[in-house]
DNA sequence: AGAAACCCTGCCGTTGCGTCAAGGTCAAGC
DNA sequence: GCTTGACCTTGACGCAACGGCAGGGTTTCT
């Protein structure tokens, strides 16, 4: 039989024959006089038994090794830890559509999936333009994705989100947009930001993740000057007051 | 912030994140004095959001088309891609750990995996030595593994097989290994042969599969002389009494 | 001054083939 | 005899998403 022949026998292609020549995990075969390749019966079991391998999952090597082995004995322990490795590959594929069928069933969100947390929260900020509260929802979700335990976070800022006063203290923040950094409405702003703030949160902060060398350089450096003012007395606050 | 730092904040590698800049994924940012890349906490927000959604499985162009979408719309759509994408993943894998299973229940062979339906087949089969019979059983995993509806096939050789009679048969035919294409033996071993065949068999080959061009000259080069005789004179019948 | 810990670019390796590219071979039809 | 079409040959690049290494520069600590 020719290689094309062989392929369509055992279902495979002629490519994929080639291939397994030439990695070495199939002999050649003789040649013909004008240098085609030619294949007995015995090459088409053995060619159908790879099949059968590869179709289960097992990688090339994997054939070698299951083929090379006279015994089936190493087959059964090869076999065994494929099976493991799709049982945890099933795992991953069911948490995956499990996550995905809790984004699908909320409505969608421009800044992407969110965990069902922060999505609780989101909702239920009041709506408003100001931009610095824009711009708080985006590092929301930075923190969101990156802190592992952030869910008591998020449950704290549960209750000052909902407060309709931190609409004024954001759109003060933006009043601030063009001041310069010796602006008089700083400390006051800063004060109360410090205030709204409830207790237990400044002990919250996860400790890994979002701190970070050069975060706070990097996150002040978002902000306009007096802004930044404010945003950087209120994270000494935090540093001060939750690592005493 | 550096790369290393922006890559510790989000979780992902640094080389990860150079891999999105060279891709274009995500546009390269500013450059300091010294060449290092300066990462502003917008680049954190946008790779936590980058890692999120390959997290969940899609690719770096679905990711990209993802972010450029400015609505969440399309991203509903692809996520609905996705999970259907999963679904079948898992199915595929589901099944393929059902024959592992099935499988690994029974004692392992040296001529691999087979159908369960012909590893019946086979462990219904007198015990012999005969080498035809060992090349039988090999050339029976290869149409087990090829053709499609070989079930009904193998129901029928199973009323064949387990006919104590048929090992005197191979014995005779491995008993012409060495005789001329003439031998006398050679007439009354097909007459016989045929006349174990039943007759529902005939009708019953595949047609696709084993009956390939090149796949004859293949099987019976694979013979002596004498047994190519035979295992010939059996070829045209079943090819005459099949078709007819 | 030397070591540690960063950063840079760029290129090869991974897995299992698919897909050209640039030819040589063979049977059939005009 | 010549073309056409369907085969075959070797060889090399492409893919997905990075990992790892080479070979070199910067900053910082000690």
């Amino acid at each position: 039989m020719r290689i094309g022949e062989i392929a369509a026998l055992v279902g495979l292609t002629t490519r994929a024959i080639r291939h397994y020549h030439h990695v070495g995990l199939i002999p050649e075969p003789e040649r013909r006089s004008n240098g085609y390749r030619a294949y007995s019966v015995r090459d088409a079991v053995l060619l159908a038994r790879v099949r059968r391998l590869t179709e289960l999952g097992l990688r090339l090597d994997e054939v070698r090794d299951a083929l090379a082995d006279d015994a089936g004995r190493e087959l059964a322990e090869i076999l065994d830890e494929l099976d493991a490795d799709l049982a945890r590959q099933e795992a991953a594929i069911r948490e995956r559509r499990c996550r995905l069928s809790a984004l699908l069933a909320e409505p969608p969100d421009a800044t992407g999936p969110v965990s069902p947390a922060l999505a609780a929260l989101l909702a239920q900020a009041p709506r408003t333009d100001s931009p610095s509260a824009a711009q708080d929802r985006e590092y929301l979700t930075l923190l969101d994705a990156t802190s592992t335990g952030s869910q008591e976070m998020l449950a704290l800022l549960g209750t000052l989100v909902a407060d309709p006063a931190v609409v004024e203290l954001y759109e003060r923040l933006d009043a601030l947009a063009e001041a310069p950094a010796d602006d008089p409405r700083i400390a006051p702003l800063a004060a109360d930001l410090m205030a709204a703030v409830p207790e237990e949160l400044f002990a919250a902060i996860p400790e890994d993740g979002v701190v970070v060398t050069g975060f706070k350089e990097a996150l002040l450096a978002e902000y306009a000057p007096a802004q930044a003012e404010v945003v950087g007395r209120l994270m000494e606050a935090f540093v001060e007051r939750g690592r005493g």
